[in-house]
DNA sequence: CTGTTAGCGCGTTCAA
DNA sequence: TTGAACGCGCTAACAG
């Protein structure tokens, strides 16, 4: 730093100021430093920095489910054009996560910290927030805002005997009779979040007295599994039951089934927003960006 | 620091010895230090740590395909066991990617680089380079040996008349020859990565004299687009045409599609592996764990 | 608006 | 085996 301030005939002071965009500094002599700065291939180095002015230009990025690729990227890319590096953290295994959560890796490392759909407990938000640095969390699910567009897609299709496949543990039955369908527990079916698994949902189905009009699924795999093995069973879809499916962008895509789909980049963005707005001190503005439902070939009118 | 060196009644040198794991301390006395440190919560300072003793662990992850989650998860994870940061740049577009080649934000941040399934041109794998850290690239394709082993597969089904379908740019005649099968250039399709692409290379395939009595395909989704429409055009799948991917575990799973699999966490934590020892200056043992055949229902005998 | 001074918290000599 | 002193490259507070 001392060489550019040399170069540029200014003080290191200055070209401190300059090139973090700090006031104080006439903006002749900015373009000047940076101009020059750039010319000899010089970056401020972060931890020098972070040593003697306390930020870290930095944020945790913990990363619950790695197959949203999308939100990590979007997470990402914000982050680096706000000048902020990304420290990954992938929260995998219990054992492993539960390391993570006691030693805290994060103190005195970071400005902030970005939960990607980690689903975090709350003793473990109360950790990281003991970090005392904004934390921020995307939810891997807005649930019940796919429900209610899944259901008011089907209720306007004529569906009211409606089967809901969940792979997490709360309960719907308001979203589903708010809609106006029948909520009746043996059509509230819990499926691991596999293919196999919406696939043993369909056997469930098949041995009750009645088959539902249609199936809402929270997880694309087990759309696909319910999918798969309705068709295997010679039932059309969606001429006998349709299928939507609360996630599983790629999956349902591919095959055809309709779906609800959040923005899951811009999402990653929108979390930065609002993490970079409290680094601020300011609030942010604005909610999430809306999930929306991709009407595809597998849901159709009741027959 | 020298609060824990205080209370454990040493000197500030001597805890930074004990914590490091640095010779020159006694057992006696790093043991005392280390727990005296775990009680007070005290972590040596990241990057004061750094700044004074040019080390920086941390370790640039170069992501191209976030989609490839896996491979991700097994370098982080091992990573962060070697004590490790992460730091994570998505190489997504072209324009953002051709920026962070130019600016190269990592001088003198990191002891290290991994690029995962970003595919670095010459003049890339040249910059990267040029920041005088070791430089480990997995490439997003064993592309050559999987298709080996598909070729074998189908070889030994009977197939002699087999199309294949890539994404990228290489000739594979080679490989397709030497596997005994006959090598047609009309059978060299190439299609974008998409299930449209692979729809479209039926249609292709379809306007031909010949259809071919199997397919590969380097992308799962293309395979995926090759199964759909050959059904849709009433082709059985294998009894007509087997197909056989040579990637894209989720999707080919998930269909049932016989495909190539790459271990790919395994592969992430073999990669980190050989980045550690070329660090210590060893070099690596033992190459990435290989690829298998995951045989499902879209290959069959040669009817 | 700019320069000067004094640390930030550690690792690394060098002596003891 | 341990401790004292110095400096890593930068930013903050102050003075001009």
């Amino acid at each position: 730093m001392s060489d550019v301030a040399r170069a540029a005939g200014v003080s290191a002071a200055t070209v401190s100021r300059a090139l973090r965009g700090e006031p104080g500094v006439s903006e002749a002599t900015r373009r000047y430093v940076t101009e020059v700065a750039k010319r000899m291939r010089y970056a401020i180095a972060r931890d020098a920095s972070s040593l003697a002015g306390g930020r870290r230009y930095a944020i945790a990025v913990l990363a619950g489910d790695v197959r949203r690729g999308d939100l990590l990227a979007g997470a990402e890319g914000a982050l680096r054009q706000a000048g902020y590096d990304v420290l990954l953290y992938v929260l995998g295994e219990p054992p492993a996560r539960a390391r993570f959560f006691e030693e805290l890796p994060l103190a005195r490392r970071v400005d902030g910290v970005l939960a990607l759909s980690v689903d975090l407990t709350p003793a473990e938000g109360a950790a990281l927030r003991g970090l005392d640095v904004p934390v921020v969390e995307v939810g891997d699910d807005d649930l019940r805002e796919a429900l209610r567009l899944a259901v008011g897609h089907l209720v306007e299709l004529g569906h009211r005997d409606v089967a809901l496949v969940v792979t997490g543990d709360e309960s719907h039955d308001e979203e589903l009779a708010a809609g106006g369908l029948r909520v009746r527990p043996e059509w509230t079916l819990w499926s691991s979040p596999t293919v196999a698994g919406g696939e043993q949902v369909v056997d469930v189905l098949l041995d009750a007295e009645r088959l539902p009009t249609a199936v809402i699924s929270s997880s694309g795999e087990v759309a696909l599994g319910v999918f798969l093995r309705l068709r295997r069973d010679g039932r059309a879809v969606p001429g006998d039951v349709s299928i939507v499916s609360l996630d599983g962008a790629e999956l349902t895509r591919a095959v055809g089934i309709t779906a609800v789909e959040g923005a899951w980049r811009e999402r990653g963005e929108h979390a930065v927003d609002v993490l970079l707005s409290r680094l601020r001190g300011e609030d942010a503005a604005g909610g999430p960006p809306p999930v929306r439902l991709v009407v595809r070939d597998s849901s159709g009118r009741r027959v």
